[in-house]
DNA sequence: CCAGTATCCTGCAGGC
DNA sequence: TGCCTGCAGGATACTG
């Protein structure tokens, strides 16, 4: 996250989900907050929302960032005269902070210039994320975050969370990946919960108990928490110059683990496909 | 409304 | 060695 001469400074690793996100809020945060934009390069493309560079290059020179925000996955950077750049990383999306002389990456799709000679750069090669301008008021009506279900760290998780699984017949897993239910949740850490509350992925909402349901949601929040703290701590030590980091600090249970010894129960982990996606999990210990 | 599947995209791993 | 195929995943459009 800190621009060294040395080149990149900061990225998002594989698979942003809320506690990547989370982590490169909290960089933008301590590294650009009160830092003026003067320039914006790229080129427009197709990505999960139109990139539309033009735009962006007409409303952000002149403008301030301010303390950014996050909302499930997507991350909301405040703008001053307000304004805001919202901000999706997809499944391969970095921001870099770096000195204007550092190498391009490939697949640089948007780049902004600042007054002190860094640059923020969002780099993305599957193009799965997007980067939009929002006016201010247009927020609220923004169909991305109007869809977006509980915020998972918020009070009222807890609450809420459990009725909403109890009600629908859909694997447990799959329903913990509906950002409309619960906003932040990916693969990983959706596998990982559903590990740490010893319940099938497979498992349907309405055929698992209110308690069940319970502890997979204090699961759900335990395991998120758990991984904004590491990330957390990468930040204090800050990132290698090529980014690698994140993943491999939190230490993971299931998620790519198939094949290996449960650390619970020492059973073989096995790996599924349930509702389109892969999912790592113990057939011991997970009932 | 709900559940399930296809789709976008590139990089990489595995097979031959 | 090199090409080809398939897979990975988040959000969303679509189908039944």
């Amino acid at each position: 996250m800190v621009a060294g001469p040395e080149g990149p400074a900061y990225v998002c690793p594989l698979m942003p989900e809320l506690p990547e996100v989370e982590t490169v809020r909290r960089a933008l945060d301590l590294e650009l907050s009160g830092r003026r934009i003067t320039g914006v390069r790229g080129r427009s493309i197709a990505m999960r929302r139109p990139l539309d560079v033009e735009q962006l290059a007409a409303v952000l020179p002149g403008r301030r960032l301010a303390a950014p925000r996050r909302r499930g996955k997507y991350l909301l950077i405040d703008l001053d005269p307000p304004g805001t750049v919202l901000n999706h990383l997809g499944m391969s999306g970095r921001l870099t902070i770096t000195d204007a002389s550092a190498p391009v990456l490939p697949h640089t799709h948007v780049t902004l210039e600042l007054e002190d000679g860094r640059e923020l750069r969002f780099v993305d090669p599957r193009r799965f994320g997007m980067m939009v301008w929002l006016d201010p008021g247009e927020e609220t009506a923004d169909p991305s975050l109007a869809a977006l279900g509980i915020e998972p760290l918020d009070p009222g998780l807890e609450d809420r969370l459990p009725h909403l699984l109890k009600a629908r017949r859909a694997p447990l897993k799959s329903l913990l990946l509906d950002q409309h239910l619960v906003a932040g949740v990916g693969n990983i850490y959706a596998a990982e919960a559903l590990w740490r509350a010893g319940i099938r992925p497979d498992r349907s909402g309405d055929r698992t108990s209110l308690d069940r349901l319970t502890a997979l949601t204090r699961a759900v929040r335990s395991v998120l928490a758990d991984a904004v703290e590491q990330g957390g701590t990468t930040i204090r030590d800050y990132a290698t110059p090529d980014g690698d980091f994140g993943y491999f600090a939190v230490h993971l249970a299931v998620y790519g683990r198939q094949g290996q010894a449960c650390r619970r129960c020492e059973t073989t982990l096995r790996s599924d496909v349930i509702g389109g996606r892969t999912t790592a999990w113990c057939p011991g210990c997970q009932r």
